[in-house]
DNA sequence: TGATCTCTGCATCAG
DNA sequence: GCAGAGATCA
């Protein structure tokens, strides 16, 4: 996509298009179907606003998705028109966080606040259940609801008076306690990037009013994701004459989960009165057929504004649906697919997406890239920042910054260890309670905490000591924030490579990191444990000093460091340059497309995923739209595939089909699946069972996948069955594979183009091929010299 | 105190 | 299949 230097800002935008654009004063919604080209609208818009000076480019805001998002989005008004880098872009988060960064001191929290990621806040959590004698609840789940309440903007007081259960006492319990404790720790949670901002503006009107009156046009891309807290975020900062510019699609609403209010785009027009709506229905990404089939699907749902998306692609290639035996059958059949587009140059690697409900699932596609030796790059999943020793390091980083930080400091007092156990350190709080100290401050007085040996105190004097020396050291590294001009030599002081020097002598950014973890022991314990995953770790750690040597080049201090670190989103890992081909969660594909793109695991509670809890049709909308989002992300070619047998918890479980394939119309896609009349079957069941109550679930026995083949009298039924007759299921297999001939062994399914299903009862060599008897459905026996008789392998079957 | 081992419980989606 | 908790021993 290349937006043209073009002094008319609207050419190549079509009607719909160039009024959003034009239309640039008081509150704006635009309806934006997938794919119908609203980040040209958002780009244009902004350009437009620009370069007819309506606000210096400062004054604007976007606000987006990712930040990877955000820098696109500057790079490209940047290159329609002048200053478009100025242009303030980022998350809800990360532009929250410039607020908070100058303001925090005035809700009382340090300058340098930490940010607790999910992880730290649930180790908080933990610790207050503990304080509490209340370790009966899952830390998990008290944090995920006291998210949730602070999403909706609902304080702890307010809460208490309506908690009655005993999870919602606990919850009303821990809650308070929490926030008081993030504060003391000097720690912000996810959250509170977004909830403190609104306090402050409530509370302080004239710093709302400087942000205010700065960013005079809001815009805010994908509109249906924002929750409460979001929404009255964008309230209070476009003021009582809002220049608010909202974008969204209800059918791509797929965070309720998480707070997210369809709401805010339904409601829009009733909180801004005046808005202008306009609406985006051509799509420009994917073909008729795909569309189609997207549709189908997404009109099912129930909450939903009837819209009628189109293209002008007509034709091109009907969406595949393709049942596997084995989830690693699944992998591998996807490897096929990638190898015969990929070899016979149609596409390259980068343009094809793996896409899947869960991260779990990416393992077993690795894997097979790896085997098949494709490029590839992941997305989603555990990332580079949360393997244990980039969070070692990265704690060292955070108390150096913030003493108060806790959290991190209880990490690594004993990564690597170094005589302070957790006795020691339960006295150390106690004398920290008792005198209102940090726990790091508690260490500095060790001396005077009562029942400390000799052995813990000096243990706790070394450590103190070598924090400050870090921390003064740290300083050197820093360029003064005002007058920095000269620290170009930040790379380049990489020439000694003396691991022991004293910290006086590094001072890049990266040799102080280095320094930190070589003076606490901690390169030298992974050092001498000498094993593969140690090796592994100190490579990780260096690849951790690189991007730092990266980030202080470009003068970024720590702190900016460790925020792009805590703040990266999924979708800032992709690089769009390498030919590699993506793998990621649906969730993490938003807003990408993709040329050919693979929708895996399409079984009945993998896609859709089905919670204990509430199995309720609501859910299964939003997986619905997860599932719409999923297929919209293609260009031209969409391959779906499920498994029959997948491989849940390390047992193998009897999967369906997911009920969403049952949706698509049979003119909208080939079924390439080796039996659709069992699909069906099974389908409809697991349709029917998933608006059954949570308890009876089915589908869930497990077995050996060895023990498949003696499953014949279902196979038998299924066949015999009038509708499908067998010609239905010959026509399935579109095409056969002139690879290897597949290894039969007795007792495997097998399938005869002429004979029909069969199992296979003896196996025997014969010349260069084998000689395979077959008994085949109504009693018939034959043998076939396998080379020869085309002998397709049924591997599993309901 | 700390290393090692066993076992249990648990398992979405994410900034 | 894995991480974290708890038990055990040096």
């Amino acid at each position: 996509m290349n937006i043209q230097f073009s002094t008319d800002l609207f050419a190549g935008l079509n009607d719909a298009q160039k009024e959003a654009v034009a239309c640039t004063e008081g509150p704006v919604l635009l309806l934006a179907g997938a794919g119908s080209g609203k980040t040209r609208v958002l780009t244009h818009r902004i350009a437009h606003i620009v370069k007819e000076k309506l606000a210096q480019p400062w004054q604007v805001l976007a606000v987006t998705f990712t930040n990877k998002a955000a820098g696109e989005l500057k790079g490209r008004v940047s290159q329609i028109t002048e200053g478009g880098d100025k242009v303030v872009a980022g998350t809800f988060h990360s532009t929250m966080l410039r607020v908070l960064r100058r303001d925090a001191e005035t809700l009382g929290y340090p300058r340098d606040f930490s940010i607790f990621d999910s992880d730290d806040s649930k180790r908080l959590v933990k610790q207050i259940l503990k304080d509490h004698g209340e370790e009966g609840f899952r830390p998990r789940t008290i944090h995920s609801a006291i998210s949730k309440l602070k999403n909706d903007l609902i304080d702890p007081d307010t809460y208490s008076k309506s908690a009655k259960m005993p999870l919602e006492r606990a919850i009303a319990g821990v809650y308070p306690e929490y926030q008081r404790r993030l504060k003391v720790l000097g720690g912000m949670d996810f959250d509170d990037l977004i909830i403190l901002p609104i306090r402050l503006f409530r509370e302080y009107p004239a710093i709302l009013n400087t942000w205010s009156s700065r960013w005079r046009y809001i815009h805010v891309d994908e509109m249906q994701d924002t929750n409460l807290a979001q929404f009255e975020l964008l309230r209070l900062l476009a003021g009582p004459k809002p220049n608010l510019f909202a974008v969204g699609d209800d059918d791509q609403s797929i965070y309720g989960w998480r707070g997210a209010r369809v709401d805010n785009i339904f409601q829009f027009s009733d909180n801004f009165p005046g808005t202008q709506v306009f609406r985006l229905e051509q799509n420009y990404r994917s073909t008729q057929h795909i569309l189609d089939l997207a549709n189908a699907v997404v009109s099912k749902s129930n909450q939903r504004e009837a819209k009628n998306l189109w293209t002008a692609r007509k034709g091109g290639i009907l969406p595949q649906i393709h049942g596997l035996a084995t989830d690693i059958d699944e992998a591998r059949e996807v490897m096929d697919r990638i190898g015969r587009a990929t070899l016979s140059g149609k596409l390259a690697f980068k343009d094809i997406a793996i896409l899947y409900r869960t991260n779990a699932q990416s393992r077993l596609f690795e894997d097979a890239l790896r085997a098949a030796r494709y490029p590839y790059q992941i997305l989603s999943g555990v990332g580079f920042y949360s393997r244990k020793e980039i969070r070692d390091a990265v704690a060292y980083f955070r108390l150096c910054l913030n003493p108060l930080d806790e959290l991190s400091l209880r990490r690594i007092i004993t990564e690597p260890p170094r005589g302070i156990g957790a006795t020691t350190l339960q006295k150390l709080q106690a004398f920290a309670n008792e005198h209102d100290l940090a726990l790091s401050e508690a260490m500095v007085k060790a001396d005077r905490v009562g029942g400390l040996g000799t052995r813990a105190v000096n243990a706790c004097r070394i450590f103190t000591q070598q924090l400050a020396t870090w921390k003064a050291a740290l300083l050197k590294t820093q360029p003064a924030r005002s007058d920095d001009n000269g620290e170009k030599s930040a790379t380049e002081s990489k020439t000694e490579s003396e691991p022991n020097t004293s910290s006086e002598k590094k001072s890049t950014l990266e040799g102080w990191a280095e320094n930190v973890l070589e003076e606490s022991g901690y390169l030298g314990r992974l050092r001498d444990e000498k094993d593969f995953e140690a090796q592994g770790r100190l490579d990780n750690l260096d690849s951790l000093f690189s991007s730092l040597a990266e980030h202080a080049a470009l003068n970024g201090t720590l702190q900016e460091y460790l925020e792009q670190a805590a703040l990266a989103s999924d979708q800032d890992k992709y690089d769009p340059g390498a030919d590699s081909v993506r793998l990621m969660t649906i969730h993490a594909a938003k807003g990408l497309e993709f040329p050919c793109v693979f929708v895996t695991g399409l079984e009945d509670n993998t896609f859709p995923l089905r919670s204990m809890e509430d199995a309720d049709s609501h859910d299964l909308d939003e997986e619905r739209r997860l599932f719409y989002v999923a297929v919209t992300r293609a260009h031209d070619e969409l391959i779906l595939t499920y498994a029959h047998t997948r491989r849940v918890w390390g047992q193998f479980t009897e999967m369906g089909p997911s009920p969403f394939l049952l949706d698509i119309p049979k003119e909208s896609v080939e079924w390439a699946s080796l039996h659709p009349t069992a699909t069906m079957k099974t389908g409809l069941q697991a349709a029917r069972s998933f608006q059954q109550p949570a308890g009876s679930r089915v589908g869930q026995m497990v077995r050996p996948v060895r023990q498949k083949s003696a499953d014949l009298p279902k196979l038998g039924k299924a066949s015999a069955t009038p509708e499908n007759g067998g010609s239905s299921a010959s026509a399935q297999i579109s095409h056969t594979n002139d690879e290897d001939i597949p290894a039969l062994r007795a007792g495997d399914l097998v399938k005869h183009d002429e004979f029909g299903q069969g199992i296979v009862v003896k196996v025997e060599p014969y010349k260069d091929s084998v000689r395979v008897e077959v008994e085949f459905d109504g009693g018939k026996t034959k043998k076939l010299i396998q080379k020869f008789a085309r002998l397709q392998p049924v591997k599993d079957f309901d």
